[in-house]
DNA sequence: GATTTTCTTGTTGTGCACAACATCACGACT
DNA sequence: AGTCGTGATGTTGTGCACAACAAGAAAATC
């Protein structure tokens, strides 16, 4: 739902500007945050505001309001009068925000379950297969895409709400720090190679499980394939300083 | 923390304005997250943008940027060409939110707990004689001060900082709904001074539990606390509406 | 030569005027 | 009498000019 405009970074793409203020802003978060997540901007980057309006054809004001939504949300910092930097966060940190997503992983198959319908189960049916095709043919950002399909989908399987609100934020604020640092190890496509590969089996075991309709086990299996994400990478980086 | 200038609804008691812009805005926000939360502001309310801006000396811009984050995190709603309106809750809805709260109040003593030092034994102490106070001399504005000074002692013991924030955010959510049912309700007085003696029961409890430093037993007993609150007030909102 | 000061440049923050929008009252028309 | 339209009013949303601020460069001073 939040990814319109694929391409991500073709100004043109925007679809003209006589839509609502509400959809303005909505498309314009989503995109600037799907970039963040995407690491179209990565941590420690620069946005000028200025900048933004210009390739959305506004002014600075309903940026700053999209801004402040992002900063409420630890995406970026603004500070007066040196920038808008994106947020990078340390390796002690993250370990919290993935603990915490670790256990809400789990809620997801226990807090108000929705059975998932046709449709649904079709939708994981076709993220298996692009799954398939990213396994012959790796690429990260395409990775990254069907990952957070994958997680959109699969936090539609909780009817609560609240839940569902925070999971998402947690959710982008790991994948960016996850790929930035994964993306600046010695041997990223090794590495690349495996998690694709293990992701997956991660997808199949859950399309298994979605099938026959045991949400508590999907929150189960994606509670321990989060932690064991985490484990990895911090394994790994342990491993390159040294 | 967040409650400083208490009267909480003297303009003049702000301190003067020569502090800095994230400073500024800071005081803002906290000042009416409280209002909000303590029904100052009843959910329906609508705030006016140049009301705000006189009260505080300053223009509609920064208040805006405070509006935008209060809308972000669920309590306020702006509207073009309407207003800004302060959320209500549907009881479904608050059910979905208590549920995450009560397991988010568990992971607070599974989550990284800190050791409480003789400062906080001291504030837990100092608590437990302000609600002892409060039983003698039952008022619902005190005791809904308390309750929040509690949560925030609860909250500062565990050292993961993202989980710190989701609670305290759905904590703001969940009271000043809380507040505003039980104060329709026929019985209110009757019902607050129960309220106000098991909250005591619940004080008394966990600092005992904070004594022998358990911290998960802590959040097992707030867990309970929360559960049964929330149902209290919903067998209660049943009666009544028959 | 080193250090302090001042100036220049670039950025976000603020204030204000106006546009866009929703709502309601009032009146014209059927 | 009812219904539609039209305008008045009040609100948030937007654009723009300028203030406040930070950082680095340049210059003045010792």
């Amino acid at each position: 739902m939040p990814d319109e405009d694929l391409p991500a970074f073709d100004p043109k793409a925007r679809t003209g500007g006589d839509r609502s203020a509400r959809q303005r802003f909505e498309h314009i978060y989503h995109t600037l945050r799907t970039r963040i997540c995407l690491l179209d901007y990565p941590p420690g980057e620069r946005l000028r505001e200025e900048d933004l309006a210009e390739e959305f054809g506004v002014s600075r004001t309903p940026i700053r309001r999209v801004l402040v939504k992002l900063e409420a949300e630890g995406f970026l910092r603004s500070v007066h009068g040196v920038g808008t930097i994106v947020t990078d966060i340390e390796i002690e940190e993250l370990e919290q925000v993935y603990q915490l997503r670790v256990e809400l992983a789990e809620l997801i198959g226990r807090l108000m379950p929705v059975e998932p319908d046709n449709s649904k189960r079709a939708a994981f049916r076709e993220l298996l297969s692009r799954c398939e095709g990213l396994v012959g043919k790796p690429d990260a950002r395409e990775f990254a895409r069907i990952n957070m399909d994958f997680f959109h989908l699969l936090n539609s399987l909780t009817g609560n709400e609240p839940l569902r609100e925070i999971s998402e934020r947690l959710y982008y604020q790991t994948t960016r720090i996850w790929l930035k640092t994964a993306s600046r190890l010695s041997q990223y496509e090794e590495i690349l190679m495996d998690e694709i590969r293990i992701f997956h089996r991660e997808v199949a075991d859950i399309v298994d499980a979605v099938n026959v309709g045991d949400l508590r086990v999907v929150g189960l299996i994606r509670r321990a394939h989060i932690s064991m994400s985490f484990q990895r990478l911090r394994n790994e980086a342990r491993r390159a300083y040294r």
